[in-house]
DNA sequence: TATGGTATGTGATATTGTAACGTTGTTGGC
DNA sequence: GCCAACAACGTTACAATATCACATACCATA
């Protein structure tokens, strides 16, 4: 998610891919979800719940933590974005169907997360989870580590 | 992790390697490390850090949270145990010096974590961060789900 | 319009983690 | 042995993250 060429546009096109998916599947998406579903991609990286919050005020003043945390739940829940764990940070998700196989590459230097979905590492993780006879119902693959420009500037 | 015979053995097993290993890196293996690690190992499961500090106010009433992160940041940077980012918990290692290609079953139910180390997902991760020209240095593999007992037993 | 379910408002509080600074203890060079 | 340097630990305060409980508003539909 970290390269585009027009972020407002990347922006719209998430939203408007959100509201199809919630008109499909008949879920709410209200104005509140949809505003934290936009500042999260206007944030373009992962964005902490108090920063959202933060900017969230800015609009409607007397918003709480619950508040951001409940929306965030909903769009967690129906796959528009991610919960970074090992960031205690959330990003936007660029394919919801796709959802649960997506994996992230994070950089410690520019903070920027890449979203890939690799069929290879899909089929390991299921073999072994087999092998395990462990029924896995959610996977958490976030990989740390410097990304080509960063490591390119810095030499 | 979650299967031993005999637990008392299998914390002191955990206890000496480190001994062992921080007397060949000549690390300092402290008293206060030792208690941690030795809480987090008689837990058998993942270990939240304020449950340790309770634990160890029991025999060291001054404790306090930095008493606590300061021996989990020694013991997670030396590989003998592992924070398990998705839940805010920690666990010891069985393999500290495999350490870095360990990944995490964790059981919904029961709690119980098992630690695997899967060169078919390595390899793959491998690639993946080739591809994308990325430089790994740390992994977090966790996938959540019910284990096989559970299932059987919820059957 | 009654009713039930979902979403949100609101205040309080729980949980997790760090910063900053002082003290103690250990180590190695003189 | 003495001292300088550094690592470990004590201690206080606070920052950051997240949840709970209960009230209110909204909305579909019988």
């Amino acid at each position: 998610m970290t390269q585009c060429e027009d972020h407002e546009e990347c922006i719209s096109t998430a939203i408007e891919r959100a509201d199809r998916i919630c008109f499909q599947k008949q879920l709410k998406f209200t104005d509140l979800r949809k505003e934290i579903l936009r500042l999260i991609w206007e944030g373009h990286g992962p964005q902490k719940a108090y920063d959202l919050l933060s900017k969230l005020q800015q609009t409607n003043p007397s918003a709480k933590p619950a508040t951001v945390y409940r929306a965030l739940d909903f769009l967690i829940k129906n796959g528009f974005i991610h919960k970074v764990a090992s960031l205690n940070a959330f990003v936007g998700c660029s394919h919801p169907l796709k959802h649960k196989e997506c994996y992230f590459l994070i950089c410690d230097d520019c903070k920027n997360i890449s979203e890939c979905c690799d069929p290879n590492i899909t089929a390991a993780i299921q073999t072994t989870t087999a092998q395990n006879q462990f029924s896995a119902k959610n996977t958490t693959l976030e990989i740390s580590g410097h990304c080509n420009e960063c490591l390119n500037r810095s030499e």
